[in-house]
Order: C-alpha cells, then structure tokens, then sequence
DNA sequence: GATGAATGAGTCTTCATTCAT
DNA sequence: AATGAATGAAGACTCATTCAT
C-alpha cells in the first residue's frame, strides 16, 4: 500500500497530472508501438491505478494530453524560430519544419494515431478541447508562415500545416516500418519503395510550398 | 452447416478464396473502425471459421489480400486513364489522381491502417508478397506519370505516388472524423481546422506537382 | 455479477484465495479428466474470470495450489500418525501410507498429471515455491520414517516417499482405468493385468520396505 | 497432389500401416511432449492426412500402435535376455530391467501417457487389443521371471512387471523434468528431490525384488 | 482524494476428424 | 483406396475501467 499526500490544492493537482502525463511520456517515448497499458504509466508515476483516472477519464484522453505537449513545445520551437530575422524563403522554412519535426518521434507516432484515438473512446469535451488548442496554435503559427511566405493568401497557413501533417504522417509510417517490413524491403526490387523519411519529407515538403508560390 | 463443395482443382481453390475476401471486403467497408472479426468474415462467406485460416494465415494476411485487390483496382483504373491521349498538364494528372481514389474509402482507409495492420501479425512470406506487388505496380504507373508529366526525373514517378499516398492518407485521417470529432469542428472556431478532404487533397496534391515541375 | 466486497487486508486476500482453490477442487473432483475450465472455477467460486487471474497466473499455477492443500493435509496425516507411540514396523508404516492415500482421489490423480503440469505453464516461480515447499515436508516427513524404521540409512527417508509416489500413481494409473479400458479388462484373459489398487499398491510397497530393511 | 500407388493387397496394406507407424514413432521421438500432430505424420509418412485415418481411427490409435511397436521390443529384448543360462539373482534380473528399459525413452514416455491415452478418445476395440497383447506378453515374461526368480509366486511375474512399470513411469516423471522445473531443482535445498532416473530405479526395483524374496 | 481489488468483454487459432471427389 | 479441403469445438488471458474501502 502507497501512502500517498492527497493533491488538495489545484496547484498540486496540476503537478499529480503532469506527473502522470511525464510518466505516460517516458513509456511512449520507448513503445514504438504506442501499447503502454495504464498500470505501467500508474507504477512509474508512482500512483496508483485508479489514481490515473482521476485525472484521466480514459486511456485516450491521457494519450491525448501527451500528445498535446507534445505539439505545444513543437509549436513552440516553430514559433521561436519563425520569428528570428533574416530573409525568408521556401527552402528556409521548410528546413525549419523538417529540423523541428525530424527528433520528436513520439509527436510524430501520435500523430499518425490520431485518428484512431480520437475515434475510439474520447469523450466529446476532451476532443473539443484538444481540437481547440490545435487550432488556436495552428492558426498562430499559421500566420506566421504567411508572414515568412508572402505568396500564402491570408489564412491559408493553417492549411500548409494540415498539408506538412498529411505529409509527416504517411512518410513517417512508409518510412517507419516493422522490423519484418524493413527485411522485405532490403530486397532490391524494393528500392523504389524504400522512403529515407527526412529526406522526402524535405522533398515533397518543400515542393508543396513552391507549387503554392508559383500558384 | 456442411459446405458440400470441395475446392480440388486450382481454379476452384481461388474462387473460394475471393469469396472469403470478397465477404471481408464488404464487412470492412461497412465498419469504419475496420474492426470485423474472422468469424464474422467466415459466416457471410459461408464457410466455418477454420476454412478463413485455411486461405489466410492470420488476420492481418486477409486485410492485406483485401487491400491488395482494391489497390489492384485502382492501379488499374490509374492506369487506363493515364493511358490516354491528349494533352497532359499536371492539372489533368491531378485530376486523375483525385477522381480515382475520391470514392475508394475503403481502399483509402486501409492504407491509412497499412502501418499498423504489418506491424502487428504478417508473416514475412505475406509482407514480401504484397510489398513486391505494390512496387512492381507503383514502378509502372510511376513511369507513366514520368510520361505524361515530362518534368519529373526518371525514376521519380514512384516518389510521388508515395507523396500522393502520404497526403492521401494523411488528410483523410483529418477529414473523416469520427462522429464526436465532428461535433466538435462544427464549432465556429474550428474553421481552420475543417478538411475538406477532396478539395485539400487536389489542392495539395497539385501545388506538390506544380514544385516538382519548378525544381 | 457485482461482488461487493473487496480483499483488502492480506487476510482477506488469502480467504478469497482459497475460496478459489476450494471451489477449482470441488471441480477437479468431479472431473475424472482434470478439465474444469477457468470460467467455471470462477463460476463456483462467485467471482469473474478475471480475478481467478488476479490471485493465479496461469490456469497450472491454481492446479499447483490445489495439489498442495491436497499434499499438505497427507503430510499432516502421516506425521500424526507417525508421531504416535509403540512398535513400529515395515507392516504398520505401509499400513499408514496406504490407509493416507487410499481416500485422497484428488491427489493421486493431480500427483499423476504433476509432469504434464509443470511441463506445461507454470512459472519459474510458481514452480520454484511449489517444490521448495514439496521438498521440505518429504525431508520432515522423511526424517519421520528414518526414526521409525531404523534400517532406513539417514537421509534416504526422502528417497523412500519417492519411491512410493512412483508406485502409488504408477498403479493408480493402471487401476483407475477409463469406462472402455474397464469394460475391456473384464474379459476373462485380462485378469493378470486387472489391478486392485489398495491391494497391488500394499503390496509392492511393503515389499520394497523389506527390501530396502534387508540390504 | 501426390499420386498414392493403392494399397491392394493385405500385405501392402501392412506395410503402409507400418510406414505411418514408423513416422509417427520418429516425430514423436523427436518430441518430448509427445506432441506430434497428424499432418506432421502423415507428411514424413508421405500420405495425405486422411490416408492416416484409414490406417488408424484415432490420434490415440496410433499412439497405441507406436507404444505397441517399442513394447513388443522391450519384451522381446528381455525375454532374450532371461533366456539366457547362467546364474539367475534378484541382481541379475534388475540389471536386464534396467538396462533394456534405459534407452527406450519413448517408451517410458508413452507409458507414461498411457493413462490418459486410453482415457481420452481410443476405441473400446483398440484398447481391447492392445490390452490383449500386452496381457499376453506380461504372462510370457511375467512366466521367465518365475523361473528365473523360484520366490516368485505362480502367476506373480506379471504382477512383478505391473510393480516395475509403475516404479519406471513414476521415477520417470520425476527424473525427467520439464527445463524450468530442472532449473528450480538446481537449488541446493532441492537436493533430496533430485531423481537420478536410472540410480533410483534400478535401486527401488531390486529393493522390491528383495522384499519379496524375503516374503 | 487515493487506492487497488474486481470486473468481464472480447477473439484468434489449432488440429483431429470427416467426407466429397 | 487415397486425397486434402472443410469443419468447428474449445479456452486462456489481457487490461481499461469501476467502485468499495
């Protein structure tokens, strides 16, 4: 039996949630497979299960909210280095976009389960409230790229981020794949379909944007 | 129930075979979580359980022979509209692309579930199978968009039809929410984040087409 | 089913252990096979399957427990009667070991599947625990014999219930035979192989005791 | 399709019977569980599975036709043994005991197995057959051994040959652990637990002899 | 608020056996 | 007689979630 001190201000409750969403984290990080069950993000948070609950009313929600810091430090570090100075052009955002995304493997994994997530067993307010914060910062850095690319009309920045999402996630999953995939694909008829994801992330990223300039 | 037909000759043995996937077919289209279990499977296909093992090592072997076919089809289809003359502009090959796979959900969500689906169960045999098959029909439709689309590089038409299936897939997971997502996005706020997933698909997918032909 | 209470203190715990112990061995002692299933032992025990689990770890694990209440209380038994006063013979230590055993269906029979058991699904641990405390009582109940048949050499004690573990289940097999092997040993011809087990197992045991009193 | 010659003759029809036999008594010598399945069998017999069913009526069937087969040896080995002139002892007749039955693993095995063999799903025929023969050939050299042993009552021998069956299976079963049981028993504590099969056996069963020399 | 015992839904897969060919 | 396609019973176990304490 863990004695635990009880989290009565909001302050520490937000701590016990942090704890736990850190803890969630951790084991994510090191799942490729994303199936951390609940009693080991409860043990290394050093609560216990049901305590898990309490601040999470389902598995979903709690993937939900890794992922949600997950995307607001990549938000940040977008953010951060769109608003440095200098000349701007497609080449140097995409190269901010690729570098930021290309070592958060977990915000990417999660992305790619997205959906999936958010079908199965989210309840509607978490979902709305995470959609919300998504799109606020969408639009945010959305603006931002439009400010750095001035060929994108008013409000279509939150549209390249779907886009550079779309991209991110389907290369990322061609390009991650399954031990057993990956000895298939050493085959050589297989080089074709070999994707090195930086480097077409980079490709067809930044061919997008110039296609939206030359529009 | 006794099946009285004996599947002895090839030809027979395929044509169960298609029924088992065809009755898959059907059931995963009408479950957008792709969830239909091989018991389910077997009944409609009118065989027992074990003669679903009989045809398809594992689940995962039926959803890849399912995908297979629809891939297939839609090859297929590519295929014949790109062996078509006239005048061809990225607009036009744009338009094949989208018109091609707009009414394929499932094909569509079956990719998006690709990744996952090999991680979990395939035997290598299986994986190598379908991934041969899928190169060798990305190599030739691959080339013919190098053949109509005259700015792409020898040997890239592959590359994009990953592209295209990245942004495919990707912008699909957005667009088709599940029902609790949607309530959500009817917020006012959530404008920017709605997808319309054919008109962002074309809209990507050309401004994409458009860079590569200004590299 | 909701079962309102809940284990919480250790004592508790162990009473709802052996509640399920208790009701897998009512089962097994109706099943001359040996098959009760998981989901009736929770039945019997009136509680889900899934708590079954939470206090066994394998199906074997729960078979282990309960050989070893069984095996425990013809420890007991034989100590008792070991520890009584007056003359001691090869005659009276057969006669206590056979009178133990004859009544105890369920051990026999467990005893006889303990290979297939072990061999099958039990943790190292489980294993582990099962025979240290196995090991222990036939050294106690050992060292008993050597006291009352003093030809016993010091530390052969242990040896001697081996030896009358292998005749006792090695007969009961031949003797308990299934409804078709009786029907077939009731043939006249059969007669020398017909074994009546109380009378075979005192048998061969008293005469291996002398034997072992002569050397 | 293998194209099968037909087994027209009564002797060509043995001689298939013994060709599945043969495989089967390889697969399971190879098996420690004994847990060859039917299609192995009929593979390396190279039949097709149905084929095994017309030779034998049950997986147990065979089983029994495979014990069959390693018995018939064994009696046969020791019955040339006892044959043999010379001075007969109780230490002489252990020694042939023991050396013939050393070897014979699988025979140990399925011995061991028989119980539950017979019980399980073996048809009331079958098992009068073979129970006949084993009849048979436990008078035969239950006889040798009341010769050679002149203590030994008329008609004891084949109760002699019941002691030492129960004593092999059950010494076996000990002595020949599954892996994690073996490493459980490494323990120093488990040394009195510790079988060396072929010490204790032939120990327990000269002892039992003994004893009843001194009856 | 915290705990952790209890719940129970959910499903693939094997393989002996049958029987149409 | 031989084949091998078809059958279908059988069952353990996980883990998110609940709720008595």
């Amino acid at each position: 039996m863990v004695l635990k001190q009880r989290a009565r201000k909001e302050e520490d409750k937000q701590q016990r949630r942090d704890a736990i969403t850190k803890a969630a984290r951790a084991l994510l990080e090191r799942s490729p497979r994303l199936d951390a069950t609940i009693a080991e993000v409860a043990e290394r948070a050093g609560v216990a299960k049901g305590t898990v609950f309490l601040y999470f009313a389902t598995r979903e929600a709690l993937e939900l909210a890794v992922l949600e810091v997950e995307l607001e430090a990549w938000f940040d570090a977008v953010d951060g280095e769109l608003d440095e100075s200098g000349k701007w052009t497609v080449q140097r955002v995409t190269s901010v976009l690729v570098s930021t995304v290309v070592l958060r493997k977990l915000m990417v994994r999660l992305l790619g389960k997205l959906h999936a997530t958010l079908e199965h067993n989210a309840s509607e307010e978490v979902i709305l409230a995470f959609e919300k914060r998504l799109a606020a910062r969408s639009l945010a850095t959305g603006a931002r790229l439009e400010a750095r690319l001035p060929f994108l009309a008013k409000g279509s920045g939150a549209k390249v981020l779907a886009y550079t999402r779309a991209l991110l996630t389907g290369l990322w999953a061609m390009a991650e794949a399954a031990p057993a995939v990956q000895r298939a694909m050493a085959d050589a008829d297989m080089a074709p379909l070999r994707v090195d994801f930086e480097r077409e992330f980079e490709h067809s990223l930044s061919a997008l944007l110039k296609g939206l300039a030359a529009e």
